[in-house]
DNA sequence: TGCAGTTAGTTAATCGATTTCGTAAACAGA
DNA sequence: TCTGTTTACGAAATCGATTAACTAACTGCA
């Protein structure tokens, strides 16, 4: 096993070489100046540069407890808004002097809950979650047990019981909804690979459902489509069902996520079908792709970077000790891209060019 | 300052409670039967799992000088590329007992160096570095100290210094570019945001200047268009000046990645012109709207799950002090996805559904 | 019986910092 | 002069594990 560093320089030759106590040092490398000496502050940074002396942040998170680091374990980093939500928790951590320690849960409860635990064996300081979504109960053990800890993304099936930062997406897929009901689509389906418990799926979806009973009369329920392997063909075996459901329709889909939506894409094409005034489609997450596949695609687009951001914000005020009392749940705002999938004027000017 | 677990169980709560020494708890937990009655090796098992104990690796780390983590720096996690990166070296990292200490460089060589000096000196086993381009005697520097280290996707410019996984690039480019040759286009654009010192960019403009003179006869130098800020509108001047240039010509426009590719199809509807045969467009880092884009848009696919899990399985070969002596060089194939933006015969397919 | 080797542990030092407690010197006020 | 406070710094314990060195009991065999 290689040992790193193995020469390294450590705390008592710097207090040697500058022949003062480690005690010294150790006040100077933590900004103590108070009783001390300009001369002796002097003569230690000069050794410290001298001898090229870094502290191990092993030795000093031993003693003191505390490790400058926070753990974060996202459902799945594969996903173009998973590393963007990294990005933004990693830019004000990188910037308070925190440390992340990453971990992939790849979609498994169980290696969540396993990951999670090596995190604490670490000792970080707090921990930021992006949850597959079936463990609750542990992770408010976690935070009874005082660990500083913050959803990001994902709630729990109960909110408030945790600080939470997430997207607005009940609203946003109501407002997403509004908006086929005005443009006069007649039923509208809601594609997912499958929405167990994940909440971003389970609030558009609730959503929709609310919006088909209140807004177009109709029962969603059975217009709720999981299409399981979530591949271009089960998409396509669903839009086919529901094509089939309502001849001379206006009909449109909403999808789930980003995944799904390039699946139904795919579907459509496989199906010899385009988007027109009888075919509408839209979907979450909206990426730069969007605008440029015919006749460009409606999509909510959510904030992860500041998801991100407001989490990890949120996690380092209560690693101080500050913060409200009662669970904070932070909801940023989506924004609604309306385009030529789901609006004939969008797309006569996306064929306009 | 919250204190993590401040009442957490210690190895020597487990030996008192198990009557006996904190070594014997030790050799338990390290696997190290070989003297342990079955009887004592129950007895721990016991109490251990009585306790919920969970030793601190920081403690552990701190005397066997092993920390069991790897440090990953990446240029930017931002990009589609980069987190499915992540998401392989995780893998193998997670799958062999290694933690990962993730940091975003955010395009910045500077806070490169930085976080690298922090994941030192919290004393990572070894590092993965897909680096921003300017650092390559630092780089080398750290290899000469001895620290493990794997470039990932971006080599040095000296090739052979430093453990390097990447893709191929030079030949993928260079096939590109005799599939456009093939194809009938006249001449060939190179758009890139820049080229700096980021050597899959490097790699692939190479190939498409020597392609130039060997394939098509013509001086790619000038055809090298860096957009600088890499915006549908910087992308839309030089696709502008590369038109006027060569009036009644079939021109191709190849793009250094996923982003300049998007933005340069945005700067194709700025213009109103739109991909046929009298005007192609391909670019690098294939992905799953590629195809959904009129008229299906050739793409060179790169394997960055393969790069991650490779750099991390030889990164930890290192660190156990296997592996050749010399540095390894692997790149990962590319592979050309010929769609209908430079094959009339896949437009054609493309169209028709 | 006596000695070597094996088995099953223990004691104490150690990793490299922080932190508690202590102290010497300088100075101020009564 | 004596006491009390401030300044500047040091000695040693400590964090929670690993590890080197040691020991006691038992077994086998000549």
């Amino acid at each position: 096993m290689n040992r790193i560093n193995q020469n390294n320089v450590t705390i008592s030759q710097v207090a040697a070489a500058a022949k003062v106590s480690m005690t010294t040092v150790s006040r100077y490398l933590n900004g103590k100046y108070e009783y001390m000496s300009a001369e002796t502050k002097q003569r230690i940074a000069d050794i410290v540069e001298k001898l090229d002396y870094h502290p191990s942040n092993i030795a000093r998170s031993l003693k003191s407890r505390v490790s400058r680091s926070v753990g974060c374990v996202i459902a799945d980093i594969g996903s173009q808004f998973s590393s963007i939500l990294l990005k933004g928790i990693d830019e004000v951590c990188s910037a308070e002097g925190y440390q992340v320690l990453f971990s992939d849960a790849a979609n498994s409860p169980e290696k969540e809950r396993n990951t999670i635990q090596e995190l604490l064996n670490s000792r970080v300081d707090g921990l930021i979650v992006n949850t597959t979504g079936c463990n609750d109960d542990y992770l408010v053990s976690l935070k009874e047990r005082g660990i500083p800890l913050v959803l990001a993304d994902r709630c729990l099936e109960r909110r408030g019981l945790l600080d939470t930062v997430t997207a607005e997406n009940y609203r946003a897929a109501y407002a997403c909804m509004r908006h086929l009901h005005e443009e006069g689509f007649g039923r509208v389906a809601f594609f997912a690979p499958e929405i167990g418990r994940i909440s971003p799926r389970v609030d558009r979806c609730h959503a929709f459902l609310d919006a088909s009973r209140d807004l177009f009369g109709f029962d969603g329920e059975k217009l709720v489509f999981e299409t399981g392997d979530d591949t271009p063909e089960s998409s396509a075996a669903a839009l086919k069902r529901f094509c089939a459901a309502f001849p001379g329709k206006r009909l449109a889909v909403i999808c789930v996520n980003g995944v799904t939506l390039i699946h139904a894409l795919q579907a459509m094409r496989l199906l010899h079908c385009k988007v027109d005034e009888n075919l509408g489609i839209c979907g979450f997450d909206d990426w730069e792709w969007a605008e440029l596949i015919p006749p460009g695609i409606t999509a909510v687009a959510k904030d992860s970077h500041a998801i991100g951001t407001k989490a990890a914000e949120l996690l380092l005020r209560r690693i101080e000790g500050k913060g409200p009392s009662e669970p904070v749940f932070l909801e940023m705002e989506s924004k609604l891209r309306i385009r030529g999938s789901t609006d004939p004027k969008f797309a006569a000017q996306f064929y306009r060019g």
